[in-house]
DNA sequence: AAGGGACGCAACCGCCTCCTA
DNA sequence: ATAGGAGGCGGTTGCGTCCCT
């Protein structure tokens, strides 16, 4: 490959030229300037897009087919939304990545207005680097957990929180303040019963729970799934686990006609650790199976879930605690 | 203030699939 | 049926910017 790079300083103005190693024409690569962006706009406004080499070719630019095609959807489209993922767009991603793995296409389909590339750039940037800090692989079944069951319930709990305080409005059902994962937060009498402590119970991602953006499209897919952004609401620390777990689904499910009877409905609660290595207890971590509904429920104490509240500045997921449990976490697989 | 490392992102590369003649 | 061209896609690279020392 031609190392030799069109040379454009910060305000576009190329200063250096270079022909395409392939090719005895004189095509340009690298950055594209301001003229370049408005006769490709211009062109494709009046004869609109495809057969990207000829139309390089009739609109005069001397750039490849493929580099006008991704100049345009990546870069020039009307539609193309600039700016921060979002925290709804995050989560989609980290959901669909889950599913599809890299086929940023397909999930830059979901996503209106972003691109494969940007998609793809930010898994690169965010995720990788998070799981670096972790210090696993991005594939490993560790990662992957870890976004599961931390990373994508807490994105839902601040999608919450940042809802409540865009608009004012309180969320469907009022969280506990008191903890910065206070979506499930209760005192549980489990059916080992032994012992009364503060839980955050969540369940198996996909078991119960969708995402807020684009519903309907993941419902195309997953039609049992009951897309809520209400799924982790707090639930009463003073009902019972089978309370609760009703509770739970009423809320899931938005409606009191979805309540499940707890007088007659019995779980099978374990409070059992389900592959640990022993010190669970220490790290306040266990396992629940509601085998009724082949749910499984991760919980941890709330001694070791960071109560500093949902402050974050910014769009990062992650501080200093976060790793530092993370890094405890993953070591119970 | 300056230097250097880290980061983010636009753009390119190469392979693969699809389309058309 | 097939070959060649075009387009799509995932991986990679290089450079500008930011941030820390």
């Amino acid at each position: 490959m031609n190392q030799q790079q069109v040379k454009v300083s910060k305000n576009n103005k190329q200063v250096n030229n270079c022909e395409d190693d392939d090719d005895s024409s004189d095509l340009r690569r690298g950055p594209w300037t301001v003229d370049e962006d408005f006769t490709l706009i211009n062109y494709i406004a009046h004869h609109g897009e495809g057969r990207w080499n000829s139309l390089a070719r009739f609109a005069g630019l001397k750039r490849t087919g493929k580099s006008c095609r991704l100049r345009w959807l990546n870069y020039l489209r009307p539609d193309v939304r600039r700016g921060n993922i979002t925290l709804e767009e995050q989560l989609l991603i980290l959901e669909l990545h889950s599913r599809w793995g890299n086929r940023w296409s397909k999930i830059a389909q979901h996503l209106p207005g972003r691109t494969d590339n940007e998609i793809k750039n930010y898994w690169r940037t965010r995720v990788q680097k998070h799981a670096k800090q972790l210090k696993c692989d991005v594939n490993s079944k560790q990662f992957k957990d870890t976004m599961r069951y931390l990373w994508m319930p807490r994105l839902v709990e601040r999608i919450q929180a940042s809802a409540t305080t865009d608009d004012g409005a309180p969320p469907a059902v009022a969280s506990s303040p008191s903890s910065a994962m206070n979506t499930a937060c209760y005192s549980a009498a489990m059916a080992a019963g032994d012992h009364r402590r503060q839980f955050m119970l969540m369940p198996q991602y996909y078991a119960t729970t969708t995402t807020t953006h684009n519903n309907s499209m993941i419902a195309q897919e997953n039609s049992s799934t009951v897309a809520s952004s209400e799924s982790f609401g707090s639930l009463s620390s003073e009902l019972t686990a089978e309370a609760n777990y009703a509770n739970y689904h009423r809320v899931i499910n938005g409606a009191d006609h979805q309540q499940i009877d707890s007088s007659t409905t019995s779980y099978d609660w374990q409070n059992c650790a389900v592959g640990n290595n022993g010190n669970s207890d220490q790290l306040g971590m266990g396992f629940a199976d509601d085998r009724r509904s082949n749910e499984q429920w991760m919980m941890m104490t709330d001694d070791v879930v960071d109560n500093g509240g949902s402050s974050d500045q910014d769009n990062n997921l992650w501080n200093v605690d976060d790793v530092w449990f993370l890094q405890q976490f993953s070591s119970c697989f």
